[in-house]
DNA sequence: AAAGGAAGTTAAAGAATGTTAAAACACTCA
DNA sequence: TGAGTGTTTTAACATTCTTTAACTTCCTTT
């Protein structure tokens, strides 16, 4: 059904609970890496991609919410389930201001929180109703499928590759689409001259895009581009 | 705290329940209409305009998962959430494929439903709203997305690096970002060449910064930095 | 006040990215 | 098959970003 995989870091102490939720979400198809407190939680955040947190609140060395905070303060868009303990659920409920998007109580039902995993990924990723194929990026409309940039007045059609590219971009909207990643889905190998390939590509994007400023792609040194749109 | 009032749909039979609930949102400002069966909810739903569904599961008439699919039909993006009773829980789980965003099973309380409320409207309304991504320093602008430092008269387009440390330092206004902290979120390693490559970040930062003196990265010996505003 | 470590500053080296044009490739149609 | 067209890659050069290095100044401790 949906090919890509997400990857989900996944922060508890409890060793049983940890690799069986692990195990579990890997039989569902989502690369879980599983760590056993805040700290080592913190680094591999820093170090790898995730698409989603699921953290115990009660950790060692660092706890959830104190982790909580410095993921979003690193990344303010990567939904966090919250796993509490049953006695603490009212009281800390205000807590979770700082931006949970669920939390579950233990014991709980590994299907509930597959049904949590999934009812907030589908929101994220946006992919509600299949893939889509078409975007407003600004003023303009970037259909995928046509493989057509329209703006006001002006009719692009964009080659295979530029419109892959776009798409990808689309897809991460105001996120970093990482350089290898889009290398790997669209060139297949990310090695030095497919990028440079890549490269060419972003400047003709850019061209295209240049007559709405409120759209933008940007550079994040060593990781990728990220396409921002000026709400305004 | 969010000035913008949700529109919430309530389809509950249960008189007791229903009005309880409808009382209750509408004290925490939320714009409730409760309805007693399937079939009001959906011209209710036809008719108006709402951010929500919470839906009963089983209701007389229609129930809660057919009115679901038919609200689906005419809004692919309306959050729902189901209101389960105990005994079906594990049953129907496969069932809400259909794309409910949430669900809380009968006994609740108020606060964790209101909770889930909050956690998928912040998803969904202007999302990002929640999490900053501008500030205004002093007579500065500092849009995080754009990486874009706007002063009077001047813009100023900063490096990636730079826009990271600024941020952190932003997200920790007239308070110390700690040397280690900003290393790891940034660098991910903190060792002598990052330390020193963050000084040098620092300096470039109190360049750009130097136009408004009412604004100040102050250093914290052995500790880390602060950026402090000047409020007369 | 002196010593040693921490932080400030500046310049330059090295890597990554931006840009443009030409070369190579792929496809169509006569 | 080969000219013509559009696409993609390669190449060459320009620019920008990050790190490293060297040197200076500041802070804390003794």
């Amino acid at each position: 059904m949906n090919e890509i995989k997400s990857r989900i870091l996944l922060a508890e102490d409890d060793e049983n609970l940890g690799s069986l939720l692990q195990e579990y979400l890997i039989a569902k198809n989502y690369e879980t890496d599983w760590v056993t407190n805040g700290e080592k939680a913190f680094r591999h955040f820093e170090q790898f991609h995730y698409d989603l947190c699921l953290l115990d609140v009660m950790m060692p060395v660092k706890d959830g919410f104190t982790l909580a905070s410095e993921i979003r303060m690193m990344n303010s868009d990567i939904p966090i389930i919250f796993l509490t303990a049953k006695s603490m659920k009212e009281d800390v409920l205000e807590g979770f201001s700082l931006g949970a998007d669920d939390y579950i109580t233990k014991p709980f039902s590994m299907e509930e929180l597959l049904f949590r995993i999934e009812a907030i990924l589908r929101r994220t990723k946006g992919a509600r109703g299949g893939d889509k194929e078409s975007w407003e990026i600004g003023s303009f409309t970037f259909d995928a499928k046509k493989q057509l940039l329209t703006g006001t007045g002006t009719e692009q059609r964009l080659t295979t590759k530029e419109s892959e590219l776009l798409k990808l971009l689309c897809n991460n909207i105001n996120q970093v689409l990482e350089r290898n990643f889009a290398l790997k889905a669209i060139w297949i190998d990310d090695n030095y001259f497919n990028a440079r390939s890549m490269d060419v590509y972003i400047t003709k994007l850019r061209k295209y895009l240049k007559p709405d400023p409120k759209v933008q792609i940007i550079n994040v040194h060593g990781k990728g581009y990220k396409l921002v749109l000026d709400e305004t």
